[in-house]
DNA sequence: CCCTGATTCGC
DNA sequence: GCGAATCAGG
């Protein structure tokens, strides 16, 4: 793929965003992270606070090949640090592009002493799934929102309104949100009860 | 381990 | 100009 007006200006906006690398190469597809930050680079917008902001300082290092390496450059600012407001808003993190699937944590914010939103653990579902969510729920990796990642299970787990909650963290099963424990409780066959007609 | 961006250099 | 390989770090 070339980089044509189009994708160019798709990587500029989500650059310009926040959006990583890496989530812009599989937006624009055909290309890889590399690839989107190598053209980052020769744009000229390498650095997202450009701004009026001075250069990001040079860093020092690849000695493998290089034979001309003048002098290592004093810093000038030592305190002046880059400062990243590359802050992708927390929603990036958890709202995958594709895997939209339902997840129960995000419906909406309870208020601290309201009831908790329906944990879908708590109705009616197989057992054994059940049982396998408990216990895989010990070994959770306890994750935060910012560290969940398209691989990691977002199953949230306990009241989002305390302290006490987390998401599982786990690899998730291929394709899916969750881990294989979560999925099984996630994605009822829908026939896990026997309905009224049939 | 997963991820991030930064840099180099052969093409 | 392009981007894989590599580097450096979280």
């Amino acid at each position: 793929m070339s980089w044509t007006d189009e994708r160019v200006e798709l990587l500029k906006k989500m650059w310009g965003e926040g959006q990583s690398a890496s989530q812009i190469a599989k937006e624009l597809g055909g290309v890889t992270r590399n690839a989107v930050i190598g053209k980052v680079h020769r744009l000229g917008l390498s650095n997202r606070a450009a701004g009026g902001a001075k250069a990001a300082e040079p860093k020092e290092k690849p000695a493998a090949a290089a034979a001309a390496k003048p002098a290592p450059k004093p810093k000038p600012q030592p305190k002046t640090e880059p400062a990243r407001p590359a802050t992708p808003p927390p929603a990036a993190a958890a709202s995958a592009p594709e895997t939209k699937a339902a997840i129960p944590a995000r419906k909406q914010i309870i208020p601290a002493g309201q009831p908790l939103p329906p944990q879908p653990s708590a109705n009616e579902i197989s057992p054994e799934a059940l049982a396998k969510v408990n216990e895989i729920e010990k070994k959770a990796k306890k994750l935060t929102l910012m560290e969940l990642t398209e691989r990691t299970c977002k199953w949230p787990v306990g009241d989002p309104a305390t302290e006490d909650f987390w998401f599982c963290g786990l690899p998730v099963q291929q394709g899916k949100p969750y881990c294989e424990a979560h999925v099984g409780v996630a994605f009822q066959p829908m026939s896990a009860r026997r309905d009224r007609k049939r």
